[in-house]
DNA sequence: GCTAAAAAGCTAACCGAATTAGCCTCAGGC
DNA sequence: GCCTGAGGCTAATTCGGTTAGCTTTTTAGC
């Protein structure tokens, strides 16, 4: 019997790609073994357990979001940079949503989890965007967590088949990134919100 | 032995109550029962299983939010009826953050299932609400939609603990409203997107 | 009031998925 | 060519959901 040559990274891997497939609720070490041609309990000589990799493929999933937004925004400004970044997003949760459900379903498990940074890659970019915007200091928190609201629930919604199909959804997102673009513009430094 | 009396509607009902306390993916039909000082197969008396436990859960959640919206809308217009919406929707999800996820993992069964006019309920709520900014008819799909991804989105991420404590969610919150507001004010007909 | 039948509870048993224990073997270093 | 440990396996346990089938309460009709 030749070995499989599994590693804690590939049975992750493996595993984001199942969710995606299956959706993440639907994900289980049995339909993971099998895919991976191995019998169940090989698995746990890489990953501690079903929480465990869950875990892991949040961590990952997140730190592929953290990757795109970031590369997306590289080199924009202003409403390119908005837009890009968002459309990046927005590809990714339809791209992957086993794995996106899986980093929004984690909680770190302690002070060094690398979820964590993870968590801040993803955020410190979209600062970074907003940034550009020239919003008064103490409105930058709220604008970020607007941002996040608005594209999390845009992504969630249209990845789990909740927006009807009277109109076009590219049309929707379209329209909604140029309202928060224009309504940042608004909020330059000085005009109170 | 006296009978427990149950009901499909207590046993929704209570599952309900306990899925906002430990949390909708740790509901259990076992936990259930317990609390309901029954056995647990006594439960498939009055509910098919699982899924439709969760179904069922899902269709009173939907149900309540459309009826917290509708109230909270009641009579005002505009930013009011805007700001009242938001928060009465907010305030269910973080009182009842359980049975919301319920809502959230739910799929119609078919044409005739309960949750459909449940939802619809619930969109005619924040249509009737926009239609008083007098957007263009064909842009009013546009705002529902980002609306929703507003507001779901930041209900969940609240109550799922995703913003950090460094700065107040209630004035994040009535920025967001603000921001809304003022951008959906800048959208009466004729202007374009 | 008596009885038949339906409803609502129970116990016992089954099943599938996660997990654990313990064995066996392949791969690589001496 | 052996020795060791990592990585695979089978077997067995546990737990939760579910089903089968029995018993008892309730209720309707007489």
């Amino acid at each position: 019997m030749p070995r499989a040559g599994l590693t804690p990274a590939a049975v992750t891997a493996a595993g984001a790609a199942l969710a995606d497939e299956v959706g993440f609720d639907q994900l289980s070490m049995g339909l993971l073994a099998e895919r991976l041609g191995v019998r169940t309990p090989s698995l746990y000589k890489h990953v501690a357990g079903q929480a465990d990799l869950a875990h892991r493929i949040a961590v990952l999933a997140v730190n592929e979001v953290a990757d795109a937004i970031r590369d997306a925004i590289q080199g924009r400004a202003g409403r390119d940079a908005l837009a890009a970044g968002a459309q990046a997003m927005r590809r990714y949760v339809l791209d992957h949503p086993g794995r996106y459900a899986a980093g929004n379903a984690a909680r770190p498990n302690g002070p060094d989890d690398p979820l964590v940074p993870a968590v801040e890659r993803v955020l410190a970019s979209w600062a970074a965007m907003l940034h550009g915007y020239r919003l008064a200091p103490d409105q930058e928190i709220h604008a970020l967590r607007m941002l996040r609201s608005n594209l999390h629930g845009f992504a969630t919604l249209e990845a789990g088949g909740n927006f009807q199909f009277d109109a076009d959804v590219d049309d929707s997102f379209t329209w909604m990134i140029d309202f928060l673009d224009q309504g940042l513009e608004k909020h330059v430094e000085g005009r109170s919100g």
